[in-house]
DNA sequence: TCGAACGTTCTTTTT
DNA sequence: GAACGTTCGA
């Protein structure tokens, strides 16, 4: 058995990381070390080693693209084999699996949907409305936040009720209400998989001595964004005989504001003794320039594993610091950096747009598309999320599962079908009445006039066309045809109709990944339980194309060149997380996440004002900014043509975007600058009293 | 019953 | 700016 291809190209800390069986191991793995490459070849290693079957080895990622990627580049690997029955996949789709398996067992609906965010806060809107809680005063994001949280730390609602201040109080009794709401209708949400599961192994001994012997390794990706909850799973399904590795970059922690604790980086080595620590520090991705900036700027940061990244690549281009006027300018920035990369034998692909908020990336899309680059944005609204979409999906949802009255709610009368409030509140006071589904009370209950006809058809579509059809696909092309969706859309005429229309034919198209199922209820399931966990379609036309994407969603990814915009105070760092000081070293990993995707080149870029929210903005340059090594960076403001006002003139020597001091503002920054001889005048934006034009001849501002 | 028109609010990140 | 909720008229 050859496996020289698996173990040679590693350096010696990945090699150890990738074979050793003595212990459980901590993986510290630095940006760009390898840390994928590593658990890639540990799993090779153990296939054809014989120290494993497929089955036996759990791989948990947080993301569905690190699963794909993970399991692409394993079976490149070993091409001969055959890979069926991987458990690898994120903590909410591994969960997910075990409910289906052992639904049953553990006393739950065979046929539960997953449900989002969206419908949850749908959920506790209602409950908020039978409560009588008045929105105003008590956001219904208030106790979803509560719930979340909760879950996420393994407690259920009995253990939150006894509280003492009446918000703890209320916020239990919304809880315990969504509970219930939950459970009749065969509902379970994100934090719900994990926690089930995890109860399920607590309370089984059977199911959890099965896991515990079948999955005799067991990886876990990015481990310092586990959760409570998620830790707990995993000390569950620990055994003796059996080897863990947690693979994590302290560094890389983004996520605590969803109940990510790095901290578990820590409590491992205790909890899953005996434990060796190996670190990776050797950087294969990034130029000396960039890692010297990553390197610099996360020394900021008091609280962390020091780690020190290092390369044998040598310097190259200089890290490019481009002021920009607004955030038109700074999105013409780069497309015309794109242009030139292109022209320098880049393709487009090669090159992605990071920053902080999903708002900014409207400005980037315009000027792609008025410059004729291709591009793709992820995040933002996702395409499972949309509206359109969801529709669909609640008259599938509702297919699926009977008991579901959300998804009734959602698609007796969209698109409108003549059936209106009254005979909403008719069919659910019918159901309170006898205790039925709000799908089998409307059949129970007298409705006349226009709206009975067309509760009729309803039903018949429900509960008929599942059976009409052998394959998914089929089936979701019935439901856009009868409920006459695509009339619908066209008759609104948006400038975004002609895109619901192709997201409808595209959602068509996602079905028939599941069409080959043996039967259409379990496709359906399949494909309702994808939609939500995965909330990107499979198909992916493979363009190249420019990538745009947050910061958070960059995690785990590279690129030969990295566009990170918008580096304002107030937007990144953002101004909520201003006062807090570990959520400003947050905020720093996250710009470290960011340039350290780099392979090559990093532009980063800022601008003096910006439109966001409908709204002006005269931010001053980060932080970050001031954070990064000087003389890593090539300065572009001054000698080029992006800017479309008139620079500072020389003798006054301000530049834009400079600090300077005044006697009796203090210090500011300088925004704008107007030529007018001696009335020439200067806009500053001053720390602490806001945004002034000063005469330059009077102001004496001194540079600081 | 439905959609147009208006006012209001909230602006982070994701499974 | 957009998404949401409310109100009002057809």
């Amino acid at each position: 058995m050859d496996i020289t291809h698996i173990i040679d190209t590693l350096n010696p800390e990945q090699r150890m990381a990738a074979t050793s069986l003595d212990h459980n191991l901590l993986v510290l793995a630095g940006a760009g070390s390898g840390k994928t490459k590593t658990i890639v070849h540990r799993t090779a290693y153990l296939i054809i080693t014989g120290q494993a079957h497929w089955h036996q080895i759990l791989t948990v990622t947080f993301t569905n693209k690190a699963a794909n990627e993970l399991k692409s580049r394993v079976s490149r690997l070993l091409p001969n084999q055959q890979h069926a029955g991987t458990w690898t996949g994120t903590f909410h789709s591994i969960c997910h699996k075990l409910l289906r398996i052992h639904a049953e067992e553990i006393g739950l609906p065979k046929n539960f949907q997953v449900i989002d965010t969206d419908d949850q806060l749908r959920i506790v809107k209602k409950i908020h409305k039978e409560m009588h809680l008045d929105e105003q005063q008590w956001p219904a994001k208030k106790s979803l936040n509560f719930i979340n949280q909760m879950k996420e730390q393994g407690h259920r609602s009995f253990q939150c009720q006894d509280q003492s201040s009446a918000f703890y109080r209320t916020c239990g009794e919304v809880y315990a209400s969504y509970e219930e709401h939950c459970s009749k209708n065969h509902l379970v949400d994100f934090a719900e998989l994990i926690l089930k599961t995890t109860e399920m192994l607590r309370d089984n001994e059977d199911i959890r001595w099965q896991y515990q012997t079948q999955f005799k390794h067991i990886l876990i990706d990015e481990f310092q964004d586990t959760n409570k909850l998620q830790y707990t799973l995993i000390s569950l399904l620990k055994h003796e005989q059996q080897r863990i590795v947690a693979v994590g970059d302290d560094d890389q922690s983004i996520y605590s504001w969803r109940g990510a604790i790095v901290d578990h980086m820590f409590s491992f080595e205790k909890d899953f003794s005996p434990v060796t620590t190996i670190r990776l520090e050797q950087n294969y991705r990034s130029t000396q320039n960039i890692l010297n900036a990553a390197n610099h700027i996360i020394q900021h940061n008091e609280k962390r594993l020091e780690k020190k990244l290092w390369t044998d690549s040598s310097s190259k281009e200089k890290i490019k610091l481009y002021a920009a006027y607004n955030e038109t300018d700074e999105a013409q920035f780069v497309c015309d950096q794109i242009h030139e990369l292109i022209r320098r034998g880049h393709t487009f692909e090669d090159c992605a747009i990071l920053y902080r908020s999903n708002a900014q990336s409207r400005v980037f899309e315009e000027k792609l598309s008025q410059a004729t680059i291709p591009y793709r944005v992820y995040g933002g609204l996702r395409f499972f999320e949309r509206a359109e979409i969801k529709d669909i999906i609640a008259y599938l949802r509702l297919m699926a599962n009977q008991q579901d009255n959300y998804a009734f709610e959602r698609s007796i009368n969209q698109p409108p079908r003549g059936i209106g409030r009254v005979t909403l509140d008719k069919i659910k006071h019918q159901a309170q009445l006898s205790a039925a589904s709000f799908l089998d009370a409307s059949q129970q209950c007298n409705i006349s006039g226009k709206a009975a006809p067309a509760l009729q058809l309803f039903y018949q579509l429900i509960t008929d066309s599942i059976h009409q059809f052998g394959q998914l696909s089929l089936l979701i092309e019935h439901v856009i045809k009868e409920t006459k969706m695509i009339a619908y859309l066209q008759a609104q005429k948006n400038h975004q109709t002609d895109a619901k229309v192709e997201n409808l034919k595209e959602l068509v198209s996602a079905a028939k990944h599941y069409d080959q199922y043996d039967s259409i209820q379990e496709a359906l399931n399949e494909f309702l339980s994808h939609a939500v966990l995965d909330q990107n379609p499979k198909n992916e036309h493979a363009a190249s194309q420019v990538q745009l994407m947050t910061l958070h969603s960059a995690k785990g990814l590279e690129f030969p060149n990295v566009f990170l915009t918008g580096l304002e105070d107030d937007l990144f760092p953002h101004k909520m997380t201003h006062a807090d000081h570990k959520q400003i070293e947050e905020e720093r990993r996250l710009c470290y996440v960011g340039i350290t995707r780099a392979k090559q080149e990093l532009y980063i870029s800022y601008a003096e004002t910006r439109r966001l929210y409908g709204q002006e903005m005269y931010q001053r340059p980060s932080r970050f900014i001031r954070e990064l090594p000087q003389e890593e960076l090539e300065y572009l403001r001054g000698n080029n043509a992006y800017t479309p006002k008139p620079k500072v003139k020389a003798s006054y020597t301000f530049q834009l975007g400079q600090t300077v001091s005044h006697a009796k503002f203090g210090e500011g920054v300088v925004l704008n600058y107007e030529e007018d001889g001696d009335n020439s005048r200067v806009q500053v934006r001053f720390l602490n009293h806001g945004v002034k034009w000063l005469l330059c001849a009077y102001a004496k501002l001194n540079p600081v």
